[in-house]
DNA sequence: AACAACTTCTCTACGCTGTAGACTTTACGC
DNA sequence: GCGTAAAGTCTACAGCGTAGAGAAGTTGTT
């Protein structure tokens, strides 16, 4: 019979820890979808009951947050740019890619908060907003210009994740840009311009266009709110 | 015993319709949430076997898929505004006022694109895109252009609904902000801009932030990419 | 070495979910 | 009135989250 082997050994019994669980759940996430992130699977995975991860997530709910708060994590605010445009800039990038590395974390990250009053939310969650805010007034915003400029960032930039995580292919086999968008299926009649854009639609290049949208956005912000240019 | 009633008396049986069903998803879902929203529950609500409900939706989710699309109905794209600003700016109160009569409804409306290829979504889904590349295609704009003006733009204003949205309140009795918000239970020491904010977060005024997110946006960029000036 | 106290993990069970498949009831054209 | 197709129902199944009681494992004290 095989007994304790507490030791690190790759897959086999170890103490569990919320870390573990996490990223075990983080790692199912990522490889099979929300759907397939269940307490029981994610269990299995751990080789353990699922009743054992009830020890460091209160409910799947709990767990959920848990894993965007950990996929958060991966997310380091503080930069040495002088320059709080660059910084934006860069965060906004970071974030760009972190979403396109767990793109199933994305509807998380935009949902859950949704059901959870700003104060009750998981530190690891809010941490971003206060280093941004932090970040701003430091440069010189005052704390309610900082709100302004944070919201318009924030939503501009969470929204931009949503429209590129939405330009889906359903056959990447095909190279007529109709049929890999799967555009045919549209009433032509109904649906003129769509169709007529699916050549442009094809070749989204996302970064591109996160930049464009941060030129006008920065720039108009800038335009508007100056920080008195020292704290 | 009594028979048919096959009138339209109020909550009693008549034939289901698609509409009918979506109808009563969409209530159960606007007054109870999601979780609430199951069939047996639906079913219930209709005064007919859960089971029903399959002849007019494939299964829960193409029901989801169903309700999203009847609440995008609620939006009325054109508009005779000749100018195309006015007009964005317009349909972007109105999806605004859309969210917050629905608030249930925005995960959906945000994240079952996520898992749709574009060309498989719902035709009502697609017909805002459609229709906004019209109205700037229009208004002078090439299609390529179009389609940049439309990303930047749907991109910020699904991005200022999640946060409009997310600006929730733990206890509407409470008059001082911090306890408003459910700040207090936030560390002061690693959290000092979020916690000072609290007076300016408790009187969020979404539609002024709104306006001026746009004021931005489109400013911008009408001085980026100007319509040539007719079609 | 032995016991106690505490943490961690497992077992069993319950009520709920979505939905497949066979069946019954209803509506409608002739 | 009858045949056919549509609409609605019934039963059943596998899977879900999780409450509650108990077993196993760990740690500290003597």
């Amino acid at each position: 019979m095989d007994k304790p082997l507490t030791a690190t050994t790759a897959g086999t019994k170890s103490r569990l820890s919320r870390d573990l669980v996490l990223t075990a759940a983080l790692k199912l996430l990522d490889a099979e979808g929300l759907d397939a992130l269940t307490m029981r699977r994610l269990g299995q995975e751990l080789g353990r009951d699922p009743m054992s991860l009830y020890r460091y997530a209160a409910n799947r709910a709990a767990l959920l947050d848990g894993v965007t708060e950990l996929v958060l994590n991966e997310l380091a605010i503080i930069g040495d740019d002088r320059d709080w445009q660059a910084q934006l800039r860069r965060i906004a990038h970071d974030l760009r890619l972190l979403a396109l590395r767990h793109p199933n974390v994305v509807p998380l990250l935009v949902t859950r908060p949704l059901s959870t009053p700003l104060g009750l939310r998981p530190l690891g969650t809010l941490r971003p907003l206060e280093q941004i805010l932090s970040l701003l007034i430091d440069a010189g915003f005052g704390p309610g210009d900082a709100l302004h400029v944070y919201r318009a960032y924030y939503g501009f930039l969470y929204g931009h994740i949503l429209n590129e995580l939405q330009e889906f292919i359903v056959d990447p086999e095909e190279n007529e840009a109709l049929l890999r968008l799967g555009l045919h299926r549209l009433p032509a009649r109904e649906f003129p311009r769509l169709r007529a854009l699916a050549p442009v639609l094809a070749d989204y290049d996302g970064a591109a266009e996160l930049d464009q949208g941060l030129d006008i956005l920065l720039s108009g912000l800038a335009a508007r709110l100056t920080p008195r240019n020292n704290p």
